[in-house]
DNA sequence: TTTTTTACTTACTGGTAAGTAAGTAGATTG
DNA sequence: CAATCTACTTACTTACCAGTAAGTAAAAAA
């Protein structure tokens, strides 16, 4: 155990949050944390590995912060969820959905796969955070939980992408629009 | 006029929708259309230049679709729009935008200027349909109208990048919901 | 009819990408 | 203490990509 395989994973992720996927290279990760590109082959040996790495990492990260939040109220999970988007609004980061969705159809199987894994991983939370929400009447909308559910992703998803283009202050409204709609 | 460019401006809007803009190359534009890369760069000479005929080809098509849209009530006019996208994720495109932004940061600085072109024109169209159809009690929501605008095309956007990773009834389910909530 | 312009092709370059084979220093194990 | 394993480096290959310089056939302009 080096820390060399963390760090790795840590730079690809920023790396896929900010160029995209296809547009990152082994360089721009062994240049600064001053390794060869080799180095990256031997912890994953073809780039896919690396993208898969990044997303299993995500799905821990996610694991972790929902246990943490377990215990609150569910309008203050969701706005914890919110929270994370904000941050990565303000990094300049999208979030590895909005990222890996239009590269989709270039990636191998098995990193397709994954990808759906951690959509529908997020999906599932989102609806049971909005179900038990509704019945404890914290939220209030019409429809389909898991509707409702697809739509606070999806928004959260482009706030980030619009962010990009049009400005940080997008995120803001969209993730605050979006909490009163719900209340 | 040889008809060679409007094919080529065509094919990169599809590669640029499929498989995204850092992923595509010239080849893949000069193949079908049996003509040399060189052809392309007569066109076009940087890859820059064809992303910008993209996305102004895109902003004067949208322009006629107005165009026809005028004498409708605004909530058929909304209506158009998302069939628009409806027909994009049948034939399995993503918007420009929802492709563009995430390369954003590895553009040059003139497509990133007719990107930001580009949204803000739709966002000033959807904002201006919201507000008229409020006025008619056509439409009902909280807020205001460019906000909820945001939220539109986020959703609207989102629904293509989830329809790829989920399935394509994604987007019917967003976009049937979308319309509802705001009648 | 000569000249110029348009719309390409042919043939090439320089750079960068992912990926690999072989070697090595240091830690771990038997 | 010898053998093995871990975590790399060195040095290289193959492939592809955007972009260019020079040439050409046909059409339009003078």
């Amino acid at each position: 155990m080096s820390g060399t395989r963390e760090k790795i994973v840590e730079m690809a992720d920023k790396l896929i949050r900010v160029k995209g996927y296809n547009a990152f290279s082994y360089k721009d990760i062994a240049d600064p944390l001053e390794v060869k590109n080799a180095a990256i082959h031997y912890h994953f040996p073809a780039k896919s590995d690396l993208g898969e790495g990044v997303i299993i990492h995500e799905l821990e990260t996610f694991a972790v912060q929902r246990e943490q939040w377990r215990r609150l109220p569910e309008d203050e999970q969701l706005d914890k969820l919110f929270d994370v988007f904000r941050r990565h609004c303000k990094a300049g980061n999208i979030c590895l959905i909005g990222s890996l969705a239009p590269d989709f159809e270039t990636l191998p199987e098995d990193m397709q796969g994954k990808i759906q894994e951690m959509t529908l991983e997020i999906l599932e939370w989102v609806t049971a955070c909005l179900e038990k929400g509704r019945k404890k009447k914290l939220f209030h909308f019409k429809g389909d939980a898991e509707d409702r559910a697809l739509m606070v992703m999806s928004n959260l998803q482009s706030s980030l992408l619009l962010s990009r283009v049009l400005g940080p202050h997008v995120c803001q409204r969209i993730t605050k629009r979006l909490l009163e709609d719900l209340r």
